[in-house]
DNA sequence: GTCACTTGTTAGCCGGGGTAATGAGTTAGG
DNA sequence: CCTAACTCATTACCCCGGCTAACAAGTGAC
């Protein structure tokens, strides 16, 4: 029963089960997700405010405010009134929070470089050649 | 401050993206992402059992557990005792639940879609080049 | 017949998404 | 100037869906 299945969808079905294969090599470091990905973008960006955040990562205010008080409570971010807005408040890495950064993006690369190793050339290729089309996919 | 950015780890973070972007698209059908992916399976291979679900969705049986729960509530799937052995249950999808999964992945699809069809031929070809290599990340 | 194993389920935890409401601060208009 | 509208962050609360631990029922082997 060969699932007469539509291409298009799966495609989709495809990316989500890789994503969630990716997000299942978690290593247990301590950090979740989110909140690597929250360290990620201060690492890349350096100090923002929540609602910028909220918006990169696409996510309401109060969702990211969750992950900052995670963070915060952990030692990797501060937070800090700005002096201009007093509305505003500057989010900032800590020196812990970027070694944690450095550390957990190795364990959390491993499983997903092993597989990307394990390619041909021709493969890399093709995948190559898809970058920036997830890249447009990501920000749409 | 331009990232510094490992590639493997940018297509990593793509392919979560991307996923997370997808699965925004939900469209209120009144079904959940996780059930309509078990309607979906039941539709492709027919009645299975709990436990043969649980691993197709690389999930724990508990979980799959709550999710069959939700489609037999809303009159998707039906459980019934397995005669040949009486600890194991068959699961098979309802007319209703049929219905919905054509229905429901058209919506869903929607988005996805749209996107696939700005791409140029080229685009096409390089995603098709790469479908293959995500089964097998989806499966390893 | 007992004991180990398998299958499904329940109970309870947690992360992380959402909306609604709130408080504090800023800004525009009368 | 002072009030009204707006903005930013946060709190409170709900829902979904992972997980482990524990358990009940059934099977099979010794």
């Amino acid at each position: 029963m060969a699932t007469t299945t539509d291409p298009d969808e799966e495609l989709r079905v495809l990316l989500q089960q890789v994503a969630r294969r990716i997000r299942a090599e978690r290593a247990g470091s301590g950090v979740t997700d989110s909140q690597l990905s929250v360290l990620w973008r201060l690492v890349a960006g350096g100090r923002t405010t929540p609602g910028a955040l909220a918006e990169h990562e696409r996510v309401s205010p109060p969702s990211i405010n969750r992950t900052l008080n995670g963070l915060e409570a952990s030692g990797f971010i501060t937070r800090e009134p700005s002096s201009e807005d007093a509305r505003q408040v500057w989010v900032a890495i800590t020196p812990a929070g970027r070694e944690l950064v450095a550390e957990t993006r190795r364990l959390r690369n491993a499983w997903f470089h092993e597989q990307l190793e394990a390619l041909t050339a021709t493969e890399r290729r093709a995948l190559e050649a898809v970058r920036p089309i997830l890249r447009r996919l990501a920000s749409s």
